[in-house]
DNA sequence: TAGATTGTTAATCGATTAACAATC
DNA sequence: TAGATTGTTAATCGATTAACAATC
């Protein structure tokens, strides 16, 4: 099974892919052309990723279902648990906290941190929440995969620089600050700023 | 001023740029090369989007800042009001309701709709909360620009469909539902997509 | 003027798509 | 076998980058 370095875009296909074939239940087999249809992407192109991710398909029929997905499940890295710590539990980093989605995708919340004695040592959907000042504490005793930073613009730079010097190797970094740190994976995401795009999509239709 | 159809990806790289000039006090003028360096783009690029927005520089001095700022702020189509709805009070919905940074940016966020009886005329954050069933009467009396949809994904559809029928233009979609319509700009926006990413390119490492 | 930096052209790189031989 | 659909090659398209003349 060879397997090419994936590139983002296909990466993010894949995902859609997964998450589309999770809800697929009345079939047993899918050809690249259908789920072309489906999704509204070139029919070359899925193949393609597809093939970059292993060998999944039948010549002359399509994609077994429940193989392909499970074989993406692996590809995407979600057929194993990630645990998660939620730092900054604002309105976004609780909404996080009270999702019930993740557990479904072996994403597992451990913890929350803040800053606010009012937050610190509640709980919120049985997280408990920590002052932030015990992160490195925390770290060490259990294995975090990834920490999502919910904080202030303010914090942001100070407590990503922290969460990674404690050995942190993934962060989903929800503040409008850009960094881009060695020995760790950074992915930021930014709802304003689809906000703006959709707006600039907007004013400058047509 | 000519101005090119701007892609996509000069669009979002466009808002970064906004972003990070909001943020510049101390000095009147920046060059590609500097804002290249802090963000991590390449200098001719920069130089090629803001050229593909209008021209904005002057040769041998670089981007007087404030003109930029308030040039990128009419090709963004952020320069005026837009009015914004929010349908689904879940965990999502509500911590965007409760957000205070969207007016800053005009992103005027008018009413929350739901179909819990526990959420119905309740108010966060100053904003009310309205039954579903109440939207087509309420577009018909508000001028609403944008739609934000953060319901469950069973409802995703169907809420979808009535918004684009009541002749909304543009959807931030948040649900993992993937849907184009003619005469609707729906950009989808799916945090558990972001996970995945993430667990990818860390199970993928090296 | 001399130095700096833009705007733009041309070269490169990567991603998408069409087409089709291989094969179930 | 005949029909269908993959995997992959080659062609196309678009985006990035290097380079440099234009010009402040």
């Amino acid at each position: 099974m060879k397997r090419k370095i994936l590139s983002n875009r296909t990466i993010t296909r894949l995902s859609l892919y997964y998450q589309y074939l999770s809800r697929i239940t009345d079939k047993k087999f899918i050809s690249s052309k259908d789920l072309a249809g489906l999704l509204g992407i070139n029919d070359a192109k899925i193949r393609k990723d597809l093939a970059s991710a292993g060998q999944f398909g039948i010549r002359g029929k399509g994609y077994e279902i429940s193989q392909l997905h499970s074989s993406l499940e692996k590809v995407l890295g979600i057929n194993r648990t990630w645990n998660v710590v939620i730092i900054g539990c604002g309105n976004l980093g609780s909404a996080l906290l009270k999702y019930q989605g993740f557990s479904k995708h072996k994403f597992n919340i451990v913890a929350g941190f803040d800053i606010d004695k009012t937050k610190v040592n509640k709980e919120i959907n049985g997280i408990k929440i920590y002052h932030f000042d015990l992160f490195g504490k925390f770290v060490k005793s259990n294995k975090i995969d990834i920490a999502v930073v919910t904080v202030p613009q303010e914090a942001a730079s100070e407590v990503i620089d922290k969460v990674v010097s404690y050995g942190i190797k993934g962060i989903l970094n929800f503040t409008p600050l850009q960094v881009y740190k060695k020995d760790c994976i950074i992915l930021k995401t930014d709802i304003t700023i689809e906000f703006i795009r959709l707006a600039c999509l907007l004013a400058n239709k047509k």
